[in-house]
DNA sequence: TTGTAGGCGTTATCAC
DNA sequence: GTGATAACGCCTACAA
């Protein structure tokens, strides 16, 4: 007679069979929560899983479920603060769920690129996919490709008929607007992030909306990449342009490059122009001057992301989250005209 | 006689050989580049394969191998700059070599917590672990635990015999501090990270050599959180004393809450406190005044930190980096006495 | 309530 | 060089 431990191997479900003196089936009905089972017996299972250490081999389990007990994290962005803080939501509702997370970070977001990333997904059979890809592009590709794996995506495209959840992007970018329309300016431009980002749209759209509600002029956006080095570039290139008051930037980061291109030419903020973010990063409080912006919680949204995708997964209904709120938090570099 | 598609099944390697005429056997060797199969066989289950769009069962070979193609990541950071990065760079290279990631954080840095990890991870049966917990504490939970899975830290502390990379905080930190000496400065004081975490050990040590060196006067470093929010009440707080003329911030988010306390306090800077910070976050370069800061490549070390893991997986020679460079970027917050 | 048989898709081991 | 056969550890289905 051989045990587990004469063979250097892990314990299995058959040496607690073994040592409970009940049959390997008892023991994976234990460890499934089956109803009928004897409390005495079941007691005798636990009391020999706990003597082996034994611990069920995921791969076994997976092989013949066809499930992992993995989420995947699809994910397209180059390490913003808000999708990484996203992330950490994510996996902590995972993981307080029984999931083990997946990660995979897309470098390129070509239709190939995505389809391969999604193979890889899900030969590993990840059970669901929260999808952090903020491309419009994405977008279309994962909806074409009628994926079998349940999906989440952390942001709502117009039109979106699939599952998704966000923060009111729109609402916080009209807030944003219309505080600086509030202060008096009535001459707004808008920053705006890359094309085919989704965010970037819904931000845009909030600027638009809430100027055209005031009957106030509206500008060609300019667009960014997200980077602080690009607004510094566009602040020089603005301060040449006297023709506003006011700006709002879709996310702080080109904000601050932004203040500084005024800094160095010459344009005060926010005596000449006033200046709002988008985010509400970490050190936006402690810039000079310190940076308005919209604030919205990035982890809890990665925690309902889950939160529907198990649901999905499980064939329950699904939660009815209203979008994430925003808020703008008032600072230095916006003020009265 | 029953198809995989027909039953809605993926294909197995048993479909692979029927349709090749092999048995399946010879479809493994294939598929694992089995020295010994003849050319015309091998392109006839090639064939096959891209027919079938076959793709392996992952679940079944990590059962039958016990190896998952799987590296973790543990990570007890909380979405700093840093850390994110470097997770980018792992990525990266572990997709590259054909491992998936799966990644963990740590909530708590207790002992029951990092033990309970490090079982989940181990139950993934992911093949090496990249740790990403800068804490003293975890580092020596992890050497007393003798885990049975090879694993990389991306911390040096002192002393370890462990497997681990990181650039050289001591070096960058002393390159800072001797840049503000010669400035002119000699009364220089360091904020420095929690007690804990083996950067900020490292990053003061470089500070404390840098003076000792020069035979200038040390301070008791003052121990800050990283958050740019303790760097701000740290500001106000230093506005009072006026024995220093030159900070070393052991990171730039706390740097940049200390340049917003000094503002409101009437503390100049650089005119009369030159401030250095320590990661060259993107911000650094635009905030006012621009951020003189050790700028260090994460996400590199990153990727170096799978290579050397996967030497110790595959038990080859481990490539010997020389610790990382660091380089100190001179900007404005930092200014001749 | 419990046990027995069979199979999930792959690799390892031995024949041929 | 190739093919049977037997695991790997678990779960589902059916039988007792």
């Amino acid at each position: 007679m051989s045990t587990a431990s004469e063979r250097g191997r892990m314990p299995s479900i058959r040496d607690v069979a073994r040592l409970a003196g009940v049959s390997h089936q008892t023991v994976s009905r234990v460890l499934n929560d089956h109803p009928s089972i004897r409390p005495e017996t079941k007691a005798k299972v636990l009391d020999a899983i706990s003597v082996l250490d034994y611990r069920p081999n995921l791969a076994a389990r997976a092989l013949v479920t066809s499930k992992s007990n993995m989420l995947g994290i699809l994910s397209a962005t180059v390490g913003e603060f808000g999708p990484t803080s996203s992330i950490v939501g994510i996996e902590d509702a995972a993981r307080e769920a029984g999931y083990s997370v997946s990660t995979l970070n897309l470098s390129a977001t070509t239709p190939e690129a995505i389809g391969q990333a999604l193979r890889q997904l899900s030969r590993e059979q990840v059970d669901g996919i929260v999808v952090l890809a903020p491309q419009v592009r994405v977008f279309h590709v994962l909806r074409g490709m009628a994926v079998d794996i349940p999906f989440v995506t952390l942001q709502t495209a117009s039109g979106s008929d699939g599952v998704s959840h966000s923060a009111d992007q729109v609402a916080g970018a009209r807030a944003a607007t219309e505080h600086l329309i509030s202060l008096g300016h009535t001459d707004i431009l808008h920053l705006a992030g890359p094309q085919d980002w989704i965010e970037a749209e819904s931000r845009m759209r909030g600027y638009l909306e809430a100027l055209r509600d005031a009957d106030l002029p509206t500008f060609p956006p300019i667009r960014g990449d997200w980077t602080a080095d690009f607004g510094f570039f566009a602040g020089e290139e603005l301060s040449r342009r006297r023709d506003f008051t006011g700006i709002f930037v879709a996310n702080d980061q080109m904000a601050i490059g932004l203040m500084h291109g005024f800094r160095v030419s010459g344009v005060r903020v926010p005596a000449d122009v006033s200046v709002v973010g988008f985010d509400d990063i970490p050190v936006a409080a402690h810039v000079a001057p310190s940076l308005t912006t919209v604030h919205q919680d990035f982890t809890e949204l990665g925690r309902r992301a889950v939160r529907i995708l198990l649901a999905q997964i499980r064939g329950e209904a699904v939660p009815e989250f209203g979008p994430l709120q925003t808020t703008l938090r008032l600072r230095e570099s916006s003020a009265m005209r």
